[in-house]
RNA sequence: AGAGAGAUGGCAGAGUGGUCGAUUGCGACGGUCUUGAAAACCGUUGACUGUAACAGGUCCGGGGGUUCGAAUCCCUCUCUCUCUGCCA
């Protein structure tokens, strides 16, 4: 959420962020924010000084009640009717207009940093960076979701999409022997990987509750990308950033803590509503899924270098995994509604012979911070802003998919990568 | 799940209708003393909002109510503890 402070010293600034983003009622939201604001501190601002003078009348009355003269306190309390009446209707007007600022405010998004680049779609994000070498497949070589049908043959496929529908539906895939072994050899590799980076570990919660949900960004408005227990109203995490940034709600830190630095592997699910179709097959696209989440809360100076500390870490995963990837710099455009700057990692999946995306790190600025309500204290004991920042390290299945695709062998076989062998205790899959 | 008790500042713990944003202790910070430290003594020590700075306003688990006035009374929700039951 923007500061209205912020809004309000710089608002041609906060305008222009927001058109490059392509958010088209820029002009008119701030407008309106400015309105609004000035119209709540307005009311604030009376609706005080009518406090004040009914707190002051309480105390008189007060004092006369303990002097004993009844009478003047029968008198002064004839008085408070009418400064009870015009708090109340001050009260309710300010509370009116808080919550219509407070709806206005949530809809804006964050601003972009100066190095996002302009652009609208997909096709406008900026490749930074490209590492590894896409493989020669031998003869034969097939897309990840044709290969698995082939692999592990004892026990029927390794990934088992129809199990999958059986026991839930579309999305849910049932991963069996090698794969599940593989998965989990994965989740242990990344976790010491983190861990060796400085991230403490966490197991959080799977279910969140709304304020969660609202403190990152998620609701309100995109509740639909969540599944929802409605019975207890919480909602299924839909990765980890969810339940590890909030841990951070309502926190005020010291100096001293900085900077946090956690991480967690969780199921993440996401019901993608409407988003089926073309170059969703196989493990591209699910509704649940597994992934190792890196988190950091750090001094707003410090958040840019975090940042790239993060890119470089996610590198060096895809680098330690053999894996041929890119990385974007996410345009104006295609970025998350509460980021800053947002680089995409993706990964070559030799099979389908296209670039999926398998990691997304972002700097939110004070943007959740200030949702959170999330500050630090430090030495000259005021109070200062926080940023907070999230990454994958990484998400499993489409990794999955391109180890699967990109290590075929001419004979059918896929070779495992060597830093995943002593976690998972095989070389190949057959 | 049933019965009872409770939720107050970083922590402990007073406060049951009126200058209470809150006694006190511990901790922390500053000072005196000391070569230095400890002890002792003195002082400071919640957050948010607001102002140029004062002032002012809000907050005693959350929400609502009674009252001129609520930490204190009432309703409600949540959570914690003890006992009983159940369970991985």
């Amino acid at each position: 959420m923007l500061q209205t402070a912020f809004i309000r010293e710089h608002t041609e600034l906060t305008i222009a962020g927001l058109q490059k983003r392509g958010f088209h009622e820029a002009q008119q939201v701030v407008e309106l924010v400015l309105e609004l604001d000035k119209k709540r501190r307005a009311l604030q601002q009376e609706l005080d000084d009518v406090l004040a003078a009914s707190n002051a009348k309480a105390k008189e009355i007060g004092g006369l009640m303990k002097s004993g003269l009844r009478e003047l306190a029968e008198a002064a309390k004839a008085e408070t009717a009418d400064l009870k009446e015009r708090s109340k209707s001050l009260d309710e007007q300010h509370k009116a207009v808080e919550q219509e600022l407070h709806i206005e405010l949530v809809k804006l998004p964050n601003l972009p940093h100066e190095s996002v680049p302009e652009g609208r779609t997909a096709d406008d994000n900026v490749t930074v960076q490209e590492g590894g070498v896409k493989p020669t497949l031998p003869s034969g070589a097939l897309p990840h979701w044709e290969l698995i049908k082939k692999l592990g043959q004892a026990q029927g496929p390794i990934i088992d999409f129809e199990l999958g529908n059986k026991i839930t539906g579309a999305g849910f895939p049932v991963y069996k022997g090698k794969a599940a072994r593989l998965q989990r050899a994965m989740i242990a590799y990344f976790l010491d990987e983190a861990a060796k980076a400085g991230y403490m570990e966490v197991q959080p919660p799977i279910l969140v509750n709304e304020d969660s949900g609202f403190g990152t960004g998620q609701l309100p408005d995109k509740e639909g990308q969540m599944y929802h227990a409605t019975a207890d109203d919480l909602y299924l995490v839909p990765t980890a950033e969810v339940p590890l940034t909030n841990l951070f709600r309502d926190v005020m830190l010291t100096e001293a803590d900085l900077p946090i630095k956690i991480t967690a592997h969780t199921p993440c699910f996401r019901r993608e509503a409407g988003s089926w179709g073309a170059h969703v097959r196989g493990l591209n696209r699910l509704h649940q899924f597994d992934k190792v989440e890196i988190v950091q809360v750090v001094k707003p100076e410090d958040s840019y270098a975090a940042l790239d500390a993060m890119v470089a870490h996610v590198q060096s995963l895809l680098e330690n995994l053999e894996l041929p990837y890119r990385v974007l710099r996410l345009c104006a455009g295609d970025m998350g509604f509460t980021s800053a700057l947002t680089f995409d990692f993706e990964v070559w999946s030799a099979g389908q012979e296209r670039w999926l995306e398998c990691s997304s790190v972002s700097n939110f600025e004070t943007y959740q911070a200030t949702r959170l309500k999330l500050r630090y204290k430090n030495a000259d004991k005021k109070t200062h802003p926080l940023h907070t920042l999230n990454g994958s390290a990484l998400a499993l299945p489409r990794i999955l998919a391109a180890m699967l695709e990109n290590n075929q062998q001419a004979d059918g076989t896929v070779k495992v990568p060597a830093v995943l062998v002593p976690y998972c205790g095989f070389e190949v899959i057959e």
